[in-house]
DNA sequence: GCATAAACTTAGCCATGGCTAATTTTTGGA
DNA sequence: TCCAAAAATTAGCCATGGCTAAGTTTATGC
């Protein structure tokens, strides 16, 4: 590929894509441990710190900390020593990032990647995939199913 | 969506898809670096520290910086007040960048996603692809590129 | 009911990647 | 040639998100 397919653009066009991937960057944390604390309630009953930690492969201390932050920024509360509960904002964004997820996942899947793949990748890619592109990921699973029905 | 579609798997699986995302993470800046800095190489003759920084939408002292992260860990070489060269490793790590943002990118746009779109996209989502999804993009791509050709 | 274990917090460390302000070096034009 | 503008560097700030070690609180089991 000696020409670029994607020639040089306009800087100020190419800084401000980076500048939405760093804000989308900025969310990341958030989203997963506001979603990984939803799951969290609805399977154990409660989000406990410790446990937190253990499924996000970190410390105690890191996640308190980041939990602390998130206290600070309105998406949980909590009390010393008890355990976390989502507020409004939190449980609307744990919602909205479980969907995304889902369709994320499950686009995957329908295009053939492997169960395992799809989950490592969905992960990733989450957040990071626009609402245009979204919508053609649901509209692609959509076709997929029905494919599959006719068989 | 009252039952979750992804059940509460194994705590230590789940550790690893979010170890691996941060170890994605930690390559994106780095990639994007390089990237940029071959495109400007290709298309300016050499990359400047003031076009990378003014591209990437950051200050000159940020920019700085992280070149010199870049130049510790061995992605490029840069004398004071000099333009940015890549080592063979930077420009590995570039070819393989630019490969991986090209298929993502071409692969929206095969699923029809606009441009635009596409272009916003494919940026966040390059440096969480695995190779595996990747082979999928690059199936379908040709598939719709032969679909094209037919009409 | 009390001792020990588990959970949590606090304190303090580090790297990354943003920023501004001030300085230094290089470059280009009159 | 030399002076001003542009480019780059240095210094020092901040937030995030990792870590360990040590201390505190809560829960558990004998």
């Amino acid at each position: 590929m000696s020409s670029p397919d994607r020639p040089l653009e306009n800087a100020d066009q190419q800084a401000q894509v980076f500048e939405r991937v760093r804000k989308a960057h900025q969310m990341e944390a958030t989203e997963d441990y506001v979603e990984l604390i939803d799951d969290l309630i609805r399977t154990q009953g409660e989000a406990r710190l410790v446990e937190v930690a253990e499924r996000l492969g970190i410390s105690q201390p890191s996640a308190g900390k980041t939990i602390s932050r998130l206290q600070r920024d309105g998406y949980v509360t909590s009390e010393p020593y008890r355990s976390i509960f989502l507020t409004d904002k939190g449980k609307q964004l744990a919602d909205s990032s479980r969907e995304r997820h889902d369709i994320v996942f499950k686009f995957l899947l329908a295009i053939g990647v492997s169960e395992d793949t799809a989950k490592l990748d969905s992960e990733g890619l989450e957040h990071h995939v626009s609402d245009e592109t979204l919508g053609v990921f649901k509209r692609l699973i959509k076709q997929h199913s029905e494919r599959q029905a006719k068989k």
